[in-house]
Order: structure tokens, then sequence, then C-alpha cells
DNA sequence: CCCAAAGGTTAACGAGCGCTAACGACTCTG
DNA sequence: CAGAGTCGTTAGCGCTCGTTAACCTTTGGG
């Protein structure tokens, strides 16, 4: 029983550098030597813990599809009380995970592709289960929303919310709490716009 | 002298299946073979026309980043009425854009690493004037936003106009004129919010 | 009519990559 | 202290990929 407060194990020490280095330079782009020079072992040694490169990006994808969605099935259960609320809730915890999880957000939608099939099947279906939960909080905020037009500013609000990853140099844009009020700001005006 | 609506040439047909390959599986992900099966040549045939693989993207991405830069100039020259006419403007235009050339957005934001410096350095330089007059433009509309937040909701915005692509299967989604009309409804009212 | 330019073809090379094999050191545990 | 399990190492195999070389066919102009 691993406790939860100790070192990264070796295993989530490699998959957090694997995801760093997938988002920077793309799945192709990063060969297994740099990905085990990145935790200090070389190449081959990677094998003692994943069964080969395509199982690293697996367990990122399949991981936070499924962190996602169980974070928003748990905050629809603990908003007992306004539909105003749970989507304010909602969009905090997504505000979080981009804010803090830059690199799994950007292979979540750039290399969802390079899945095997059963594990790209995985997590579509994790993601659309998470989008369907959005829809439902939108709407009723909003219930004159036809759930086509709901859907699509679901989809669109999680680029805006997304975008973090593509920022320039940090000196031209605002602090971590600051982006955190911003987007959460945007994203109800966006959706408030949607009619 | 060619003329613009001949049949495209066979430079043109070769960019614009490789910006569909390289959206759709990486730029690594896809081989020369395919690029040049996917116009009815084979593999090597496509150095009668490129110098090498890196310069088709090159091309695509200075191509678009210049296109939307001039096209974005052109409207603001146009544009001698109302700041909000102006922001209508731009938005109308880089949604046309998100919503027909899906492929070369998503290539913008995701393929930019894999360029020669010098390019990447050109094309960086493009998004940035381009951002820099959306900020002007914004501005103009809310003058009381600040200039970082005004440039952290540009990027956000340009999050959500480029979700388009990251789309489900067309049933469940509105069609192009009433997506056209729903992004800049969103746009509109995620500005509107940046307070 | 010739010949040069344009635009293809196939064969093959060299580099890089994922992965396996074979081996070694360290650490528990009976 | 033997022996097994864990976690590394290096060498190398086999394949893929971008690119080059050498050659062929078509076409338009002097």
């Amino acid at each position: 029983m691993t406790s939860r407060v100790d070192a990264p194990t070796r295993r989530e020490q490699i998959l957090g550098e694997a995801a760093r280095l997938f988002a920077e330079r793309g799945f192709h782009g990063v060969g297994v030597d740099e990905i085990g020079a990145a935790v200090g072992i070389s190449g081959p040694g990677l094998y003692r813990h994943f069964p080969g490169k395509d199982a690293m990006l697996a367990e990122l994808l399949v991981g936070i599809s499924e962190r996602l969605l169980r974070g928003g099935r748990r905050r629809v259960e603990e908003a007992a009380g306004s539909a105003e609320q749970l989507l304010d809730s909602l969009l905090e915890g997504h505000i979080d995970f981009a804010l803090d999880d830059r690199a799994l957000i950007t292979l979540q939608d750039r290399e969802l592709d390079r899945l095997r099939d059963s594990d790209r099947k995985l997590v579509r279906q994790f993601q659309r289960q998470y989008v369907e939960l959005w829809v439902g909080a939108v709407r009723a905020v909003y219930p004159a929303l036809a759930e086509p037009s709901a859907r699509a500013s679901v989809h669109a609000v999680f680029g805006l919310l997304n975008s973090t990853p593509h920022l320039g140099r940090p000196g031209s844009l605002p602090g971590r709490e600051a982006m955190a009020a911003l987007l959460h700001r945007l994203a109800r005006g966006a959706f408030s716009a949607a009619r």
C-alpha cells in the first residue's frame, strides 16, 4: 500500500516526464531514450515499468479523461443547491485542471488518435460522458437553450478554458489566480450569450 | 501568370492533402509516401515540387499566419466606423477561417514546434502581430479592460473559435451558418464579461 | 526533328526508432 | 548465506522513414 504523500514512485515520475515531453514535441517526436534520460535512467530501462511507449500514452489519456469525469460527477452529487452553483463548480474544477495540468490538457485533444482502438474508444466514452454532464448543467441554467447549441457551446468553452497552454511568455499575462478568475468570467459570459 | 479560378496546381494539391494528413495524424505520423499517394503520385515524386517534407509544413504554417494577419489588417483599414463594427468584422473573418480551414487551424497551434528556427520565428511574429491587432480592437470596445487581461481574453477566445475541429459527429451539432452565428455570440459574450 | 525542361518512376542508402536479449548489482527474506 | 525479485545496464536487431540517384516519358519551341 503506497502512501499518498510519498515521493512519486518511479512509474509516476516516468508518466510525468513523458506527459511533458509528449506535449512539447508530440508523441512521435519523442524517443524512449529521451523519456528515460528525463528520469535518470536510460532507454530500455523503461520497459521494467511499461510494456511499451504506447502504454504510457494510453495510461496518461485514460487517466485524465477518467479523472475529469469523476471530478465532474462528484460535483454534480455535491451540488444539491442551485443550477448556477453546479455550473460554477464545474468551471472551477476544469479551470484548476487546465491551469495545473497543462501538459495533460494538451495531450488529451492532440494525441488521442495514436491510441489503440480499444483505449481510444474508452477515452472517447469518458469524454463524451463528461460533455453530456456539462450539457445538462448548462441547460439547467439556460433552459431555453436547445441541446445541439448547448453541446456546441460546451465544446467551445472547453476550447476557451483549454487555451491556457498556448500562452506566450509569462510577463504579459495575469498571474494564476487572476487568470482563473478571468477564465471563469469569460466562460460564464460565453454561456450567457449562447441564447 | 496563373489564373485564380483554374484547377489547383499540383503544388497546391499537394499542400492541401498534406495539410489534411498532418492535421489528422500529426507531422511525424505521416510519411511522404502517403502524401504522394493522396495526390496520385508516389513517394519521392514530391521532391520535384518541394525540397523536403519540412518545407511543406513550413509553407503551410507561414501561409496561414500571413493570411490571417493580412485579413485582419484589411479589416482594420476598412472599418472606419465604430469599434464594435471592427470587432464584429474580425470575428466574422476568423470564424470563416476556423469553419472552412479546420486542418490549417489545427496545424497552426499543434505543429509549430516542428519548424526550423527561422520559419518558426516568422510564424510567431505574424501570430503575435495578429493578436496585438485584436487586443487593440477589443480595448477600443472595452476601454476599461487592462492590456494583460485583454491579451489573455483574446487568446482564450481564439481557443473558443478554434475549437471547431474537435467536434463530434455532425448530427448532434448545428449547421455551418448556425454554428458561425453561435460562435460569434459566444465570443462577444466572453469579451463582454472580461470586465 | 531534336532536344531540353518538367514531372514522373523504382531502387537503394543511411539514420533513427522501438524493442528484445543477455547480463549484473542490490535488497530483501527464509 | 542462498536465492529470488527488482531495477538497472549495454549491444544489437529489424523496421520505417526521409532523401538521393539513375532512369524514363511527355511536351512545347527553335
